[in-house]
DNA sequence: GAAGATTGAGTGTTCAATCTTT
DNA sequence: AAAGATTGAACACTCAATCTTC
């Protein structure tokens, strides 16, 4: 019984997520206790934060799509971009991004025009009010993940994000779609 | 110019993350590095997570929304809970419960009844073949982890789930409905 | 009236087929 | 033939309205 509430090596309490773990660990001794954990943490983590951000920038009307392209195309020299770069980076595929860029259009934040020198290729541009609520919704993002994070040692949050980053490399370096 | 290649404090090469949040800081020289940072390594992490996970289950011919729900129900004594508590674990809508639970029921893995003791609530049951899928479905979803964070010094790998439980924590303290 | 589940409308995604350009 | 973008069908989600039961 007391077991139950103290069995991190940490000495910090047990959670949901290792009562989980914990209940496939006694189905099978052999299970990877760290990376199941790890796995599950990863998960909701990030969608807790996605959550987050997504509440905070409701109130200006906005999804989270649409602050991934405006802020895509912002960072673009010009802040013009191919809808091909666009995909790559978002990671969705090119039916998704026809939709994105019809809607941001109709909106009026982006223009498209086809590539001269690639008649194949579309060009997307970023209107002078696209560029304007771009710089909006990047104020808006950045104070939401400040909330999101505050409270949290910044020794922690420096480790985590290291630690993240050597993920990232090594699983990149493994499968070089993933880029 | 050799700024560029190596300006992280760890010695590791910058990425493509590094620049996107060197632009913003470019803008904003107040912006919080630290923060920005993490906030993106997260989703791009657990974005490829998810990927993989998808990718390596996909031969089974099956979706992580059904893992998700066959594992919530194979954890429960006798296999059985309510549409309710399923939702709430799986941070969905109550709409998309009920979609959910038609799909599984139609593929005769679970069934659903009146609770008698509160006829609103509805009681979800693992059938004999919904758990033998969900055998096969926590098999392969373990090796599909572990081929996913294979190559992870250990030693990273939990400090990376220590540092994400106290985030967690700290998360569900502030906000309580993201429990 | 409140809680739990269902329904339907609206939204946004993937996938496969198609069209244009290279 | 291959590459880039568009289209439409299928799928699955959220949100708001509704129904039943407490």
């Amino acid at each position: 019984v007391w077991a139950v509430v103290v069995n991190s090596p940490t000495g910090q309490q047990t959670d949901r997520i290792d009562e989980i773990v914990e209940f496939w660990r006694q189905e099978n001794p052999d299970l990877d206790v760290t990376t199941k954990t790890l796995s599950m943490r990863l998960r909701t983590v990030a969608h807790l934060q996605e959550q987050a951000l997504r509440r905070d920038l409701a109130v200006l009307g906005v999804e989270m799509w649409e602050v991934e392209m405006l802020l895509a195309l912002r960072r673009a020299s010009g802040a013009q971009r191919t809808a091909g770069e666009l995909l790559r980076e978002a990671r969705i595929t090119s039916g998704a991004i026809t939709n994105r860029l019809s809607r941001l259009e109709s909106h009026g934040w982006v223009r498209r025009d086809v590539d001269p020198g690639d008649r194949r290729q579309v060009l997307v541009t970023l209107t002078p009010a696209g560029w304007a609520r771009a710089d909006e919704l990047i104020a808006a993002k950045n104070s939401a993940e400040q909330r999101f994070y505050a409270k949290m040692p910044r020794k922690t949050l420096e480790r985590l994000g290291h630690d993240l980053r050597t993920l990232l490399a090594t699983v990149e370096a493994r499968d070089p779609s993933a880029r």
